[in-house]
DNA sequence: ATAAGGTTTGACAGCGCTGTCATAACCTTT
DNA sequence: AAAGGTTATGACAGCGCTGTCAAACCTTAT
């Protein structure tokens, strides 16, 4: 609050370095001198300056959380698990929404440069970058030219160098693909989401390889294009009921999507999971609101932006690491045996 | 990203103080000196150190936003407002949740003393105060203790001689309930919100106060108790649909207890609207997800952050100002008139 | 022409901390 | 017991900016 490291210096009697040198975890102080400062410090309630360490060690103690999003919920679960890490290690988070579709590059420029523009301003010591913005080449561009160490959540490829934390949408869909296949389904329709995201083709990819692996073939009539929004999954299921041979389980790449299934079937007086079983993906806050309650996939949100803050502050990892994180399948009331 | 005021300064052929002057936009300075100095910045691609400036004036350009919110939306949408504010001023606002429910004091040690430590860490400017926060005596003592300016986001009573963001819950679940009255309803059930929120008292008064004017008695059957979450909404619907003289329309005071409603109708064969009209209140992306869609009070959320945002960094401003934005009553299917 | 008053500019110190480098204290080992 | 190596500590400068205060300049009034 008021007191300076030069007031926890004297007190303690030592010099400001060594106090330094304690608050910040270096090696080389004796125990007894380290203990003695941190009982000073903490009797004088003392809180170091952010600005003039940051002044001092050109370190802002600052995580940018990059995001474009229109899921709140995502949003806010990255944020909670990053900003855990930040407070471990006397980091914060600044929030900062990047509203790409609606930059309007100035005059004559071009979009990277006005995203580095923005980026400018933001004087953090990394960057978490979240889907859909992690595949965006001007924003990643941007972050690498004006040096910005930054952690790509779950982006669709290899950022080169960099360290990357994701799940394996590959494998949560074909586990959900599965769960619908030992249900006893077989004609299971697939609404991909949208085609900016890096996440679609790779639950499409997980739902095609346990179709292939269970020799079921893919109805090409049972595929549709949404865009992870609720009204594309109402749009899909309306197609997909009104086939003349329609499917007994539909399997929407987001839960957004896949309540929409649930509200058109609804509507249609098609019976869940009684005649139609449904499943989503992401276990975000709807899947418990429909009725029936959803069937879908729990993504470690949280822990993503745990360890992407993480990465970022230690930055003693090796740079090309790739840490895979664990997702569930939770079984709900969308889906069940397929009826005979 | 890498020039200094100085380099700018030379360039300009100033001095430091002048172009600091410039950018910030202090008086007394030429026009002509102003343009030039402004011109070589952006030449220069000048960006200030924050933390140079902020050891210098002992200002931090950051915000808070703290939160202790189960509802992503509502605080994804205030933080968008709030950021927005911030970028128009060259702050940030920095993203951190109080988990108070879950705070252990330490040994000994109050909640008070607790939550102060964690705000000390804090280096801003001030800190936006979201609901239920704002009414926590323990985290406004300790913001007044850190002698940290905050700016209350509806809370429920006045702060002193602070200046004020809200809307009028009151006048909004008036218009509500005047609405399902002028649809013809008489038997209006109510559902509360958490007490611990204090727009539940309020959204409660503006239903009676409008009840009262339309002259139609209250049955105390009619009011029940919920938590703002959805499976209270459930509860809730089943004890009121399964008295003898069920209710003919439910207005909960938020969305998603109003989903659980739909939700807990839906299973027990009551349609909606045609036997039943349910209200909701917020009107967060659930309320379209429902199916009815849902009838619901917007609230003008992303003003409100926008405008605490702006109340902390213009502090010019009247000290003990009430801002109150106004709300939108969204009428979609969820209501309709009574049936006879 | 000179004084008074206002506006515009610059020199300089110092915000609170950390990096660098020198020094002191303490071990070893021969 | 001295040399060499390691560990612990401190003196000091300076990070990039702004606040203070004084100087320079430009008006207008006398």
């Amino acid at each position: 609050m008021k007191s300076t490291i030069n007031d926890v210096a004297k007190a303690a009697g030592v010099s400001m370095k060594t106090v330094s040198r304690v608050l910040n975890h270096e090696p080389n102080v004796a125990s007894k001198t380290r203990e003695k400062v941190m009982a000073v410090a903490k009797e004088l309630h003392y809180s170091p300056s952010l600005a003039a360490r940051g002044l001092a060690s050109s370190k802002s103690y600052l995580i940018a959380l990059l995001y474009d999003d229109p899921s709140p919920s995502y949003i806010a679960n990255i944020q909670k698990g990053a900003i855990q890490a930040c407070r471990e290690r006397g980091y914060h988070l600044v929030a900062e929404p990047l509203n790409i579709e609606n930059m309007v590059p100035a005059e004559g420029g071009n979009l990277s440069a006005e995203i580095e523009r923005t980026l400018q301003r933001l004087p953090v010591d990394g960057a978490i970058l979240t889907p859909p913005l992690c595949d965006d080449g001007n924003v990643v561009r941007a972050l690498q030219h004006l040096n910005i160490p930054y952690a790509p959540v779950a982006p669709s490829a290899s950022h080169g160098n960099v360290a990357i934390v994701q799940m394996d949408d590959v494998k949560a869909a074909k586990e959900m693909t599965q769960y619908l296949i030992s249900l006893g389904h077989k004609k299971i329709a697939f609404i991909k989401g949208h085609p900016r995201h890096s996440a679609s083709p790779r639950r499409f990819e997980g739902f095609r390889e346990a179709m292939r692996k269970a020799e079921i073939d893919i109805k090409p009539e049972y595929i549709r294009t949404g865009d992870f929004h609720f009204r594309s999954g109402i749009a899909a299921a309306n197609e997909l009921l009104k086939l003349s041979n329609p499917p007994t389980a539909i399997f929407a790449s987001n839960d957004d999507m896949a309540a929409g299934v649930l509200s058109a079937a609804n509507r249609m007086g098609v019976a869940v999971p009684g005649s139609l079983s449904v499943g989503g993906f992401d276990d975000t806050p709807v899947a418990r609101i429909v009725w029936p309650q959803m069937t879908t996939v729990r993504q470690p949100i949280e822990a993503l932006g745990f360890a992407a803050a993480k990465l970022l502050i230690t930055k003693d990892m090796p740079a090309d690491i790739v840490q895979t994180l664990e997702h569930d399948l939770i079984v709900r009331g969308s889906t069940g045996p397929v009826e005979k």
